[in-house]
DNA sequence: TACAAAACAATAGTATTACTATTATTTTTT
DNA sequence: AAAAAATAATAGTAATACTATTGTTTTGTA
């Protein structure tokens, strides 16, 4: 499978679309890079401008501050993460299979692509999600930002995963609540696995591990008691 | 039920320790205010020692850095949570009581208390632990911070529940793992329902429902095939 | 009680960070 | 080829994070 996706990012979260123009490309996709480096509170604009040879200045015209730049990052792979579910899973009918192929996307981390023509790297992303995805949310501005519908793509994850909750129990009472606990935990877990290992059961980093949980957790909590 | 506890807080939390002075007791507890009034991002040193009346460089001497402080206060309200699990269902004999229990415990956010006995607030650190309670170990630094035991009151919760669930059912295979999801969902539930309210299926911050959801989660997870 | 030692807090700084107003340069349009 | 528009760089400021040094209390001991 080749994916080279077009994503369309929601306009308010930058001043300037930074797909338009070769230093904006660099700014996201460099900067993807550095905060994954150093951290997000680590990071700065300077730095960044340091790295891809241009001035703090230059990427203050694309990006308001920061916490921006890390909410463009993290929504593109959450609208990533959905087409990439969409795509793997519509030859799927059964609805068990299909969460079950969803935990999998969900926790594997992806291998660089050989060709990496996409300018924002996939394997990047997710290691960024793992470490300061909900640091996009957990801020003062959330409402404002959410009024913004800057989560829309965490949310539409969050349904299309609650739908299929439904379809194999229409009963089900938390499919959104469930939705939310998977999304979340397909990469809390794997951060306390490999940083605070003594809160994880399986010592070393061990995907099949994890989607085991998963895939119990959900199963357990979706299946109708006969 | 009064609790007026001392616990004994890390030292390596400190360069010196806050509860010995009056100074550091009012950084300490007013701290905890001021970093739920306006978020960790926006709190500072200087905004904090304007507000009891001391200077910046004072503070200096009681913690290396806000960070520290923020570490300080989520692990002080960790082992607050352990010691009122404790007291609150060692005579709970029926391991499923004790959970039960404990999910409610995790949830509740505690009311304001008439004495005000305890120099931190109950109340104010339940709210810190909702909003700031993963930046204290998503940072570059978890793995020095991990050697030095400052996430030792989250892992010993964390094994206290997984034991009740070990309790329950042997044979269960990731009470880690639950014990966390249970642990964080806990407090990022309430989050989603009052911030991101499409993600949670109660519309209102609604206790009863998110009990629900949890042990549901939990016992499901937990139960014998019969 | 007196005086030194230790503990503690305040002053006055520096380097970095976050951000902006203005100017300069390049690109595009006519 | 000139005018308009888009883009980037220069040169700043205010706030933040932190420290070296000095000044002030408190405490222990003669």
């Amino acid at each position: 499978m080749e994916l080279d996706i077009r994503i369309k990012m929601n306009e308010k979260l930058y001043l300037k679309n930074p797909e338009q123009s070769i230093i904006g490309k660099k700014i996201v996709s460099e900067g993807l890079k550095l905060i994954n480096q150093i951290g997000f509170e680590n990071f700065t604009f300077k730095k960044l401008a340091q790295e891809i040879e241009t001035t703090e200045a230059s990427i203050y015209r694309y990006f308001e501050n920061k916490h921006r730049l890390l909410v463009y990052l993290i929504t593109w792979y959450w609208s990533f993460l959905e087409y990439k579910i969409i795509i793997n899973t519509q030859h799927i009918n059964d609805p068990k299979s299909k969460l079950k192929a969803i935990v999998k996307l969900l926790v594997t981390e992806p291998e660089i692509h050989k060709g990496e023509l996409e300018y924002l790297s996939e394997k990047e992303a997710s290691q960024l999600l793992k470490w300061e995805g909900s640091k996009a949310y957990l801020t003062r501005n959330v409402n404002n930002d959410n009024k913004d519908q800057l989560f829309k793509p965490f949310k539409d994850i969050c349904k299309r995963i609650s739908s299929h909750i439904l379809d194999l129990n229409p009963n089900y009472k938390f499919p959104n609540s469930l939705a939310t606990t998977l999304l979340e935990m397909s990469h809390a877990q794997k951060f306390f696995m490999e940083n605070l290992p003594a809160l994880s059961e399986s010592k070393k980093s061990n995907n099949k591990h994890l989607i085991d949980f998963l895939e119990d957790l959900v199963f357990k909590s979706i299946e109708q008691v006969k």
